[in-house]
DNA sequence: ACCTGAACACCGTTCAAGT
DNA sequence: ACCTGAACACCGTTCAAGT
């Protein structure tokens, strides 16, 4: 199991360090996300970050102050992914009706959410994202504009129902979020729908939703 | 810090065991819940508990096998008391509209997650509750049939929205079970809604909700 | 029957010392 | 400037030995 890198290197000349170097930082990232996908969240410890990296367990501290922080910044890139793709799917509806816009948003969540659990899981466990990156609120920021710009021009064409229309952002929010956690939860089995059913069953819940907030 | 409860027990007969000892599983129960209270889910350790009970680190494995098994009797309990919060929500509501029925089991879910965090926050860790102990699951069971029930009267009378009575009873759920994760998890400030109003906001996202499926 | 206390193999984090 | 490797104070879990 164990390689030793220095046994083909001649050159007694800059050679030896091959690539615990550059970007470590990077490297323990990218070791970090392989070890959530491989065992779960839970299984994240910097000592076998470090040891998959082939680094020694303090090295991580250089570049991360704490695990927590660690995975903080494993958090920001996956929410960052999931905004894009959330924003693809928004430029790839063709629709102008601004609730199939909405919806498409939606949708959007909820592939990103059920394609990716572990990277989901990540962004929504608490304490994890302790300091906001102002990029990411400002992105973030943005999309709930959006979602709250299209449902008032769908109030203003007559085709929303009534109420408040910031309420009707949060619950399709809320609607998506607890849809994608109850399927990080297993929760779905115990509410008759089988698992591999899960993300079409979901996408049709947030189309009838879609539906019953249209005048 | 340290009491030595012998001290006081001029009789040789039957008398020492003072504390530790007929119900140790009880008060590990106690300690793990009010820890989780101070200092949140992820502080819990076997040992503290331990500690904070005046047993040995290894006591407590004679009546839990494992920091999981612990964790899953408190969710256990937990669940319990949700279930009955809600039930009893259920029955204090003096309308016999169907739907506003199902909005009183609703809001007895917020009302609960809203008031006791930690425990709800317990319940909906996953990897947490692994097996299911067929009483909590006959008793969620219930539930479920109770809400499918009150939506299949709304339907027939003529008040509910068009759309598959299942699935506005899974968006009803995952719609509160959204809110009160987005609080746990601390969401509610960005997305423009202050933390001390997120009970009421939420509420009120939930009738919104409930008025958009009445027809 | 139930608990102690030592032991094992981990962990996060720090910090002098090396290159 | 960046990494090593030893050290410290923890942890979950096991298990002989005590009562």
């Amino acid at each position: 199991m164990a390689r030793s890198p220095s046994a083909t290197s001649p050159s007694p000349e800059p050679k030896k360090p091959a690539y615990h170097h550059g970007d470590l930082r990077r490297a323990l990232l990218d070791a970090t996300v392989q070890l959530i996908e491989e065992q779960g969240l839970e299984a994240v410890s910097v000592r076998e970050v470090a040891r998959r990296t082939g680094v020694s367990p303090g090295a991580p501290f250089r570049h991360f102050p704490s695990r927590t922080a660690l995975l903080t910044a494993v958090a920001e890139v996956a929410q960052e992914r999931l905004v894009q793709a959330v924003e693809a799917s928004l430029r790839n509806e063709d629709q102008v009706d601004p609730l199939l816009k909405f919806r498409a948003i939606g949708r959007g969540f909820l592939r990103w959410a059920f394609a990716n659990p572990t990277h989901f899981q990540v962004i929504s466990s608490r304490a994890v994202i302790e300091y906001e990156r102002p990029s990411l609120r400002e992105r973030n920021d943005g999309l709930r504009g959006t979602m709250h710009a299209l449902l008032t021009q769908a109030a203003a064409t007559g085709g929303l129902r009534p109420g408040e229309v910031s309420r009707h952002v949060l619950a399709g929010r809320a609607l998506v979020y607890g849809l994608a956690r109850m399927h990080i939860d297993g929760q779905f089995p115990s509410w008759g729908v089988d698992g591999a059913n899960a993300l079409d069953e979901s996408i049709a819940i947030l189309d009838q939703f879609i539906a019953s907030i249209s005048a």
